[in-house]
DNA sequence: CTGCCCTCATACCGGCGAGGTATCGGGGCG
DNA sequence: CGCCCCGATACCTCGCCGGTATGAGGGCAG
């Protein structure tokens, strides 16, 4: 099976429909209904049911796809990591991504520590938004991670454990349930007047409901503080709120753990001294 | 980056050598040497330096090859699986692979509790050599394996731990050494006249030394009882030997844990029911 | 019931590129 | 110095990938 085949599996399976497909890969529809056709010759297998509305999965196309989009993900990391062995002849380098605004303080800690090993190596940090560490770490965007269970899927990866933490309730500081010593995740996602952002998906859509579309964190942080939401978040944010904003522990909500994640075969020195620096933080 | 690059380059890696690859590919020498060529241009990086003995790799080049056979394998294992949803259609059905001769007891409470589950599906058991097993389940001829730390290398799978237990010397009934009431690996590596014998690596290769070349673990038990050679095995091994051998315990061997791994996309209910059934034994 | 539309499949054609044969260039080694 | 081994280059052929034109079949409206 060629990736070729694979990535025009993919985009039908994705937009269930041939024609749509062929014009995202920017191509016309007949090749590629016949590369699909050909595909299940070879695999011996119906990928699809054919509809008068479009196409659909069969259990064998659930199969390839879900399997699939792994398979690609580790071509397309093979690739890059390629491409980048040779960029960085000679001063090796690290790729380092971590969520947009999320535990500064500890890769600032990480970072600083890591300088001063003797195998120190330049670190390339890349901010992201939510929930993009892992597939960059699959697709060899990056090298390491820091990521945030039970949030991030860490499954393929090594990791090792840095923090466990609460969460807590970031809301106004005037609002009256900032008052309270403590609270459930119940009753903060039912306060009437300040309801939960909403952040996106992976794809960049938004799920539906009343809270504003979180984009980039100061910003919610600047409607929490004009009362307009209220925000959950690990423990540790408090180090870098500023003024008119109240906390409240949250007693029910489900622990976070930050992990360094990197892929299981990675054998560079940089991310191997990255990871060891991390467990004696 | 096309599958077919990637076996040509791996083969060429493997051998070192632009002509015996291509036999080895069933092709002829001009034009593997041009799709490298092409490779290498496509990526923008040496991938081999050329020697008048044949090739080396580069860095570059072994990045590649490491990552690439990752990806190769992933790509293989989604077309088994997308074969194999086919073939299983209705009656679901799991293939399970472990060490020959290994970890039967388990097996076999393992098997017998999963098939009185309600959701029970078939079970095809595949006993293959030692080190066989973590290649199968990335590569897609098996959905779950029995391994074993620290010997298997169970990274990018998901893992339950099932047994950990100590290390055990079988030895000839007869033997002098079979008074000892414990010892050490060093001096159970050091008895003269019973030289442990040698495992095969995964391509089938066996290292250089003094003892029997190991195939099958029967056969071995059997020169154990002649007095030829001696065996380090998992305690829970003692429970299958018959007469004519003895067993000595280790004191500073490394403990073998027994796992149930899995690759960290699969849905089957086949796999999740044997995970679960094998965490309550 | 009939005709239109939407969607995928088939038919046919042209060009790129993969693979084959023949041959060259260049570095060890006798 | 000449031979041998190994990879690279030159050149050709043909298979297959992708394009355009058109067919087939199932919903749905009038």
């Amino acid at each position: 099976m060629e990736t070729r085949e694979l990535r025009y599996f993919v985009a039908v399976a994705e937009e269930s429909h041939v024609g749509r497909a062929a014009r995202r890969l920017g191509m016309a529809q007949p090749p590629l209904s016949r590369a699909i056709a050909q595909l299940e010759r070879r695999l011996g297998a119906d990928l699809f049911v054919r509809g008068p509305r479009g196409v659909t999965l069969t259990s064998a196309g659930e199969t390839l796809l879900r399997e699939g989009r792994v398979a690609l993900a580790a071509v397309e990391a093979a690739e890059r990591r390629t491409r980048r062995t040779v960029e960085a002849a000679g001063r090796a380098s690290v790729v380092l991504t971590a969520k947009a605004g999320a535990s500064s303080e500890l890769m600032a800690k990480l970072l600083d520590a890591f300088a001063a090993e003797p195998d120190a190596v330049d670190v390339e940090v890349v901010l992201s938004p939510p929930g993009h560490q892992a597939p960059m770490l699959r697709d060899g965007r990056a090298d390491v991670a820091i990521l945030h269970l039970p949030f991030d899927d860490v499954s393929g990866f090594d990791v090792d454990r840095l923090v466990v933490e609460d969460q807590v309730l970031i809301l106004p500081a005037g609002h009256p349930a900032s008052a309270r010593e403590s609270m459930t995740v119940g009753e903060a996602t039912s306060i009437p007047d300040l309801p939960l952002p909403r952040w996106p998906h992976v794809d960049g859509s938004y799920p539906d409901g009343p809270g504003p579309e979180l984009r980039d964190l100061t910003q919610v942080l600047q409607l929490v503080r004009l009362g307009r939401t209220a925000l959950v978040l690990p423990e540790s944010a408090r180090a870098g709120l500023r003024d008119g904003l109240a906390v409240v522990p949250l007693t029910d909500a489900p622990q976070v753990t930050t992990v360094i994640a990197w892929p299981p075969h990675s054998t560079s020195t940089g991310v191997a001294g990255l990871v060891r620096t991390a467990a004696r933080l």
